[in-house]
DNA sequence: TTGTATGCGTTATCAC
DNA sequence: GTGATAACGCATACAA
C-alpha cells in the first residue's frame, strides 16, 4: 500500500475518472480531448483537489518557470523596489520568482549562481558586485547596473543622460559653481557614468565644478572635511551639489544643516534615484528618477526572450528630474 | 543521440569515471564509499562541471528545501524587512525562498498559495490580510501577525505590551492628556492589540486619552480633522499621541508641523515598527521598536520544525522603546 | 480520438 | 563496498 495521506496523483485521477492516465496529462494541459471524458477527469480532480506536481513537471520539460532575483537586499528602497517590480513582471508572465539576498558578499552571489543553477532555474537577473562572476552559458542571465560580458545584456537606467541633466538643472536653476559628491563601489558598473554625464554637463554649462570620489571602504566623514574646507566666514563655495544617490543626498543635506547652510536657499542639491520617504508621494531630495519600472520589464523580457540572437548588450532607459524641496524651482514650491 | 547541450547528469559523471551510477549517487550524497573510487567520480563531477538536478531530487524525495514568503510588497520598510531577514534565516538552513508579492489582494494570496502548494514548497510563511485562506492541511504554514485557526502558528511582536510601553512613557515623558491614533485593515489581527494595550496602560498610569481609529479605505485627511477639532487658540490638548505605526507617526508630524504644533516640544508623539530614514542609524520618530531579525528567526524555525506537535498557536516576541526625536527624553537629545 | 509505454535525473533496495 | 534496477509524477511519441 502507498502513502495515505502523500497528494493525489495523475494516475489517481485517472483511476477515479476512469480514463487512462494519458487522458488525464491532456485534459490539464488543455490539449483536445473528447468532451465526456474531460467532464469526467474534471470532476475527479475537483473531487481530489489535484495538483500537478511541478517538480516532475520541470523534469520532464526542463523548465521551470522560477526565475531567480541577486540583489544585496530589499532593505535600500532602491534595491526593495527592484525586487518589487521583477517579482509584478514575472508573475505577469507566470513565472515564479526566487529571491536571493546576498549582503553584497562575492562568494554568496556565487554560491546562489550555483544553487540557481541546480535548481535549474529558467533565467537569472542579478544586480551584483563580484567582478568574476562564473556563470554557465546555459542560464540565461540579465545583468542590472553592470555589464559581464558580451553574452549578458545590462539593463540600467541611461546614467551618463542622469549626470548631465542634473548638471543642466542646476544651471537652470541658477547655480555656478558646483560639487559631485560620489561614494560606492569602485568596481565599473553603470552608475560611475554619472559622474561623467555630470562633467560632460556642467562643460557645456560653463558651470565650474569639483568632484569629491569616495570608494565603499571610505568613511562618510570625508564629505564633511570637503564642504568644511570649501566653507569661507561661514560660506559654502558651492552654489550646488549633486549627489551619487539620494542616500548621498540625505546624509549631506543633514550634514550641511548642521554646518549651518540652508537649503535650498545657499546651496540647492540633486540627488539620483527617486526614492519617497514612506512608498508614498514625497521625494527625499530634488532627484534623478530611474524609471525602475521600466528597468524591472526590460529586464524580465529579456530574460524571457527566446532568441539570444537579438539580445542587445546594453539597454539604457531614460531618467527624468523630479523636484523634491532640495531645489529652487522657478514655478512651484515642493512642499 | 541525446541534446549535445543539456547538463551533464549522474549518468555522465557515472561514464566519465567508469564507475556504476549509484556509487555517483552516494558520493554526491557523503554515503561511506571506497577511496579511490570517490576520488575519481569526483574528478569526473569537476570535470563535467556537474551539478545535482534539485527537481529530479524533489521528485524523489518530496522534499524540496524551498520556502514561501506571501507578502504585500517589499517597498514598505517593515515588509522589506521582514523579507530579508526571513530569506537569511532561510539561507542559513539551506533553504531556498520563493517571494509572491501579493499586492494586499486576496485573490492573488489564494492563487500564490494554490502555486507554491503545486511547486511542492516544503512551506509557507504568510503575511496575509484574506480572512478566508484555504490552505492544505499537507503544507506547513506559518503566519505573521495574523491568528489563523489553531494548526496554523502566528508570530507577531507583542503588540498588546507594545501600547501599553507606549502609554508608560508617555506617562513617564510627563504627558497627561494622550490621543491613539490608527489606520489600517479591519481585519482582526495581532497589530490591533496595540490599542488594547495603550488604553490598559493610559488607565493604569491615569492619562485621559482619545481614540481616532480609521479603516483601511478612510481619508487620512480624517485625522487632520480629528487634530484641529483639538486644537483651541492654537494649543493643542494633547500632550502625547501614540500612532500604530512608524508610517502614521510620520504623517501626523508632518501635519502637526502644519498646524503649528511643535514636536517634541508641545506634543510627543511614539509610533511602532522601528523603521529607520535609510537602512542606517536614526529611527523616524520615537517608536515601539519591533524585533523583526527574531521574528523571522522564529517563523522559519517553527516552519522547518518536524514534529508539528509541539508547535504553539501564537508566539509574542518581545518589544522595547526606541527614542527618536519626537519625545523629550529626559537625558540624552537625539539628533 | 484514446490508451500505453518509455524516459526525464535521482534515490533506495537489493543481490553480488 | 559496488552496481543493476525499480520507483517518483509527468509528458509524449506511438500504437490501437
Amino acid at each position: 500500500m502507498k502513502k495515505e495521506n502523500s497528494a493525489p496523483t495523475m494516475k489517481d485521477v485517472a483511476k477515479e475518472a476512469g480514463v487512462a492516465l494519458g487522458t488525464v496529462s491532456k485534459v490539464v494541459n488543455g490539449l483536445p480531448v473528447g468532451e465526456p471524458y474531460r467532464i469526467r477527469v474534471e470532476e475527479a480532480i475537483q473531487k481530489l483537489n489535484y495538483q500537478v506536481n511541478s517538480y516532475a513537471q520541470g523534469l520532464k520539460a526542463s523548465k521551470t518557470y522560477t526565475a531567480a532575483l541577486l540583489i544585496p537586499n530589499t532593505q535600500d528602497p532602491f534595491f526593495a523596489s527592484i525586487t518589487y517590480y521583477i517579482n509584478m513582471a514575472l508573475l505577469k508572465r507566470n513565472y515564479r520568482m526566487l529571491l536571493c539576498c546576498t549582503d553584497f558578499d562575492s562568494n554568496q552571489e556565487q554560491e546562489y549562481i550555483t544553487m540557481a543553477q541546480q535548481n535549474k532555474v529558467d533565467g537569472i537577473i542579478g544586480l551584483t558586485y563580484n567582478p568574476n562572476l562564473k556563470i554557465e552559458e546555459q542560464t540565461p542571465f540579465v545583468s542590472i547596473d553592470r555589464s559581464m560580458g558580451a553574452n549578458i545584456p545590462c539593463v540600467a537606467s541611461d546614467n551618463f543622460a542622469g549626470g548631465q541633466l542634473a548638471a543642466e538643472k542646476l544651471a537652470d536653476l541658477g547655480c555656478k559653481n558646483v560639487a559631485f559628491l560620489r561614494i560606492g563601489s569602485s568596481l565599473s558598473n553603470e552608475p560611475n557614468k554619472r559622474k561623467s554625464g555630470f562633467e560632460n554637463g556642467c562643460l557645456a554649462r560653463g558651470l565650474t565644478y569639483e568632484m569629491k570620489i569616495l570608494n565603499d571602504g571610505d568613511s562618510f566623514e570625508e564629505f564633511e572635511h570637503f564642504l568644511k574646507e570649501h566653507i569661507q566666514e561661514g560660506k559654502l563655495s558651492f552654489d550646488g551639489i549633486f549627489c551619487v544617490t539620494d542616500r548621498v543626498a540625505w546624509s549631506v543635506l543633514k550634514l550641511l544643516r548642521k554646518l549651518g547652510q540652508k537649503v535650498p536657499e545657499d546651496v540647492q542639491i540633486i540627488g539620483f534615484d527617486g526614492i519617497h520617504a514612506f512608498g508614498g508621494e514625497n521625494y527625499i531630495c530634488s532627484t534623478i528618477l530611474q524609471p525602475i519600472p521600466d528597468i524591472a520589464e526590460m529586464c524580465v523580457e529579456l530574460l524571457l526572450q527566446e532568441n539570444m540572437m537579438s539580445k542587445p548588450p546594453l539597454v539604457c532607459l531614460p531618467v527624468t528630474y523630479v523636484p523634491g524641496g532640495t531645489t529652487l524651482e522657478p514655478f512651484a514650491e515642493q512642499e
